[in-house]
DNA sequence: ACTTCCTGGATATTAGATATCCAGGATCAT
DNA sequence: ATGATCCTGGATATCTAATATCCAGGAAGT
């Protein structure tokens, strides 16, 4: 799993504590992430719905909707793609007895149980929003909204 | 996910249907893999208590306990090691009003959700043993055991 | 016009997965 | 004992994907 994930997951968080555009140099320098390559995750996240950008001064990033209605695996899937975890290559078609017209992703048992694993790695995923983080940050820290929203403020 | 997962997977699989000794050559030969590399992942199976190895002629590996006593997350464990999906590399350290002395891995409301979709993934895959998959596969094609053993004798 | 900022393509670097080879040791048949 | 079979583990090579940087172009505000 690509350090891309934590990084956006951390970034959609700030950025639901706010509701003006950040640039990509301030939600870089808030982590010390490298601001090019973050960049190419924020444009990931926009192409998958999950934030908007905006050009020009006073333009960057901003959450596309609701927190509550942006889940983990949205925001996973926006990086990660939407591969599956296990991929199946098909190597009982080199087996005895197969033929080849046979899509072995869909009747490999083993394809299908990993199949079923995955499905509940997503449903846990889908089930936990970046409202849900908020409010549990939120409550062991009440303070970091102020925080976060006071050094976006000074990084600016 | 490596390719070396389905590669164990299927043969541990044929390997249940056999009882005695197959050497590497005959297994990779099954399904056309590289040898040498296939090896490396047995190696890795031994060392998991998955397989046992036996050196000399009529010598190779075979399953080192009941196939209702292999799950799937055993297999995939023993390939992929002990790393979570999720790799938290504790970014928020660098945030405003953090401590340096704290772990992030477990405090962070990011992780610990991550880890519970990974857990929910294990869950699945811990539920799961090479004899269930059998069974699968035993009753959409009974003719499968016969096959894989005449083709591993075949191979030999 | 000038500055700020995003977009997307090209490119470099690095780490891990994939793959091969070989020297050494264990085991069995003769 | 000798030779053949087969596993073990280390060294090494190759290839791919993740990580990272840079730049030309366009959009938007002042």
């Amino acid at each position: 799993m690509s350090q891309g994930v934590e990084w956006a997951l951390h970034t959609c968080l700030n950025l639901s504590w706010v509701d003006a555009p950040v640039p990509t140099s301030t939600l870089a320098a808030f982590y010390e992430l490298p601001p090019a390559y973050l960049n190419k995750q924020l444009q990931a996240l926009v192409r998958a719905g999950i934030l908007t950008s905006t050009s020009g001064p006073r333009g960057g990033f901003q959450l596309a909707r609701a927190p509550a209605a942006i889940s983990l695996l949205d925001i996973v899937a926006a990086i990660e793609g939407p591969e599956e975890l296990f991929q199946c290559d098909q190597i009982l078609s080199k087996g005895p007895g197969e033929h080849a017209g046979v899509d072995y992703r869909q009747s490999c048992a083993f394809a299908q149980a990993m199949r079923g694993a995955d499905l509940a790695w997503r449903r846990e995923l889908a089930g936990k929003t970046v409202a849900d983080v908020r409010a549990d940050v939120e409550r062991g820290h009440p303070e970091a909204p102020a925080n976060t929203r006071a050094r976006i403020v000074e990084l600016r």
